[in-house]
RNA sequence: GUGAGAGUAGCUCAGCUGGUUAGAGCACUGGAUUGUGGAUCCAGGGGUCGCGGGUUCGAAUCCCGUCUUUCACCCCA
C-alpha cells in the first residue's frame, strides 16, 4: 500500500535539503551579524494561546489535537505568541533591549498554493523593550535593515524588491481627522488593503459602501495615492491639528535612519500596506518583488500592546516575519540559489582485493578532521575514478598492489589531474602539520 | 471553504477523433575499459497511464466520483 506525502507538505530529498539549509543558515549569520540572539519553544502549544490574540476564526485555520489528558493543543502556526510567553516569564531578568530571532517550523491549515503550504519555515527577528520615543523608530529600522542585510546578501538589488513601509497610526489619524466613525476604520483597513488588487473605480465603489460621504471618499484616495513623504507632510499638516502630528514623524525618521544606514534605494513610502487585522499599532511593513508577480517575501511591523494582551507588562516591540517558499521561488527564478556542494577532502581508491587498505586510510582521514569517502562497490579503477569525481572529491588517493609494496600512496588532484607518489607516513606527516 | 485547469517511468514530456505488447530524452544500473575521472557508444532495470466506478467487443484516450497539484477567490497571524 502507497501512502502519499500529506496534502502541502513537502519531502526533502538531499538536494532539496541543501537549498533549505543554504537559506536557513543566511538567516541565521545575518541576524548573528545584526546583534540577534537564537531561541526556539516547543511545536504545539495550548490552543488558547493562539485564540487569544486571533479569535475562534483562527482554529479552522491551524492543526489542533487533544492530548490523553483531554487538553486542547494546536501545532504552532507563528511563534509571536510563544515570544511573548517566554519573555513574559523572565521579562523581570532579561537585560534590554532583548533582540532575539528565531526560524520555526510552522504550520497553518489553509489551503496551498503557489508560495503557501501547510508547513514551512519562517525567519523571525524581534526587538522588545525599546522604549524611547526616537530610539523605537531606530529599532524599527534596525528590524528593517536587518531584513535588508539579509535580502542584499543573497543578491538581490533595489531592482528586484522593494519594502514597502507605512504606519497604521497615521493612516488612522488622517481617517479620524476626517471624522469617520472609530467602528468605520477597521472595515476600511479590508478595503485599503485591496487596493493593489483592484480597479480604480471598484476600490473607489468598496470605499464608498463604508463611507457615504463622497468627499471623504476622494480624501482616502488622495492619501492612498501618495508616494513620498513630502508629499504625505503636506496632506498630514493640514489635516492635523492637534497632536496627531507624532506617528508622521514616527515614519518620516524611521525612513530617514534607513537612509543613514545606507538601504533608502530599498524602501519606499506606501500607505496601501495594512496588514489585515494583526496585531500591528503602528510601523507595518512588507517586502515585494517588483515584478508584483508574488505574494509578500515578508513583512512585519511594531506591536505594542502584545506583551500585555499576553499577561505581561505594556512593553513596545518591532519585528519581522520572512517564510522559505515565496523567498525560494523568487531566488531560484532570478538564479541566485546558489546552496554549497557537499565538499570531500579525499577519495580513497583501491585496485584489486584490498579493499580494507582502502578503508584503513579512509578512517585514518576522518580520525584527522577530513572528509573521506570510498566505493564499496569497488570495480575497476576507471569506475572508483567516475564515483569521486561525482561526489566531487577534491583529491583521490589510489593504492594497489605496487604500491602497497612499496609503503607508499598516490594522490591525485582531481582539478588539475596531477599526481604523485609518495610515502604514506611522510603524507599523513604532512597533513598533521598543515592542519596546525 | 468556493470556482476553474492539470495528473502517462525518479524528472520533463509524446501517445491523433477509443483499436495489437504504452514510447523518447534526462537520471539510474551494467558493459565497451581488471592501474586513471567528468565525454562517447551499447545494453538493461523501472509503468496496476493518480485511485475507484461506469460506457464499450475493446479505455491512457469517453463519462461520473475521489485524491493530489496549479490558478483565481476567502484568508494570510
Amino acid at each position: 500500500m502507497k501512502i502519499p506525502p500529506v496534502k502541502g507538505t513537502r519531502d526533502f530529498y538531499p538536494q532539496d535539503m541543501a537549498v533549505r539549509n543554504w537559506i536557513i543558515d543566511g538567516w541565521k549569520k545575518v541576524s548573528v551579524r545584526n546583534g540577534f540572539e537564537e531561541y526556539d519553544g516547543p511545536i504545539f502549544e495550548y490552543l488558547k494561546m493562539f485564540q487569544l490574540k486571533s479569535g475562534d476564526e483562527i482554529v479552522e485555520q491551524l492543526f489542533s489535537l487533544k492530548d490523553r489528558g483531554g487538553r486542547d493543543l494546536a501545532i504552532r502556526p507563528e511563534i509571536t505568541p510563544t515570544l511573548a510567553r517566554m519573555v513574559n516569564q523572565k521579562i523581570n531578568s532579561l537585560p534590554r533591549p532583548i533582540k532575539w530571532f528565531s526560524v520555526p517550523r510552522l504550520c497553518r491549515a489553509e489551503r496551498p498554493q503557489r508560495g503557501r503550504l501547510r508547513e514551512f519555515f519562517q525567519w523571525n527577528i524581534d526587538i522588545i523593550g525599546v522604549e524611547d520615543g526616537l530610539k523605537k523608530n531606530l529599532a524599527d529600522a534596525e528590524v528593517i535593515f536587518t531584513t535588508v542585510d539579509y535580502l542584499r546578501k543573497v543578491g538581490l538589488t533595489d531592482k528586484d524588491i522593494k519594502v514597502k513601509i507605512s504606519s497604521r497610526e497615521v493612516l488612522a489619524n488622517y481617517l479620524r481627522s476626517l471624522d469617520v466613525p472609530e467602528d468605520k476604520l477597521e472595515p476600511i483597513y479590508v478595503v485599503l488593503d485591496k487596493k493593489n488588487k483592484l480597479p480604480s473605480e471598484t476600490f473607489e465603489q468598496m470605499l464608498g459602501e463604508q463611507v457615504p460621504d463622497n468627499k471623504i471618499v476622494n480624501k482616502i484616495v488622495d492619501f492612498m495615492s501618495v508616494d513620498s513623504i513630502p508629499q504625505l507632510e503636506e496632506l498630514v499638516k493640514i489635516k492635523s491639528e492637534s497632536g496627531e502630528y507624532s506617528a508622521y514623524l514616527d515614519i518620516k525618521m524611521v525612513l530617514d535612519n534607513l537612509t543613514m544606514m545606507g538601504i533608502k534605494d530599498f524602501c519606499v513610502y506606501d500607505p496601501s500596506i495594512v496588514r489585515g487585522l494583526a496585531y500591528y499599532t503602528g510601523i507595518v511593513f512588507e517586502v515585494h518583488d517588483t515584478a508584483g508577480e508574488l505574494r509578500a517575501i515578508c513583512g512585519g511591523g511594531r506591536y505594542d500592546n502584545l506583551l500585555r494582551d499576553f499577561g505581561g507588562p505594556a512593553i513596545p516591540a518591532t519585528g519581522m516575519g520572512m517564510g522559505d517558499c515565496v523567498l525560494e521561488i523568487l531566488l531560484r527564478e532570478k538564479g541566485l540559489l546558489k546552496p554549497e556542494p557537499r565538499e570531500l577532502d579525499y577519495f580513497v581508491a583501491c585496485i584489486g582485493f584490498i579493499g580494507e587498505e582502502a578503508w584503513r586510510i579512509v578512517a585514518k582521514l576522518r580520525s584527522m578532521g577530513y572528509s573521506a569517502a570510498f566505493s564499496y562497490k569497488a570495480g575497476n579503477l576507471s569506475k572508483q575514478l567516475k564515483e569521486a569525481s561525482a561526489q566531487k572529491a577534491e583529491k583521490c588517493i589510489i593504492i594497489g598492489q605496487e604500491e602497497i609494496e612499496e609503503g607508499k600512496i598516490k594522490v591525485k588532484d582531481m582539478a588539475t589531474g596531477q599526481q604523485k607518489k609518495i610515502d604514506e607516513d611522510k603524507f599523513f606527516e604532512e597533513l598533521k602539520s598543515e592542519s596546525k
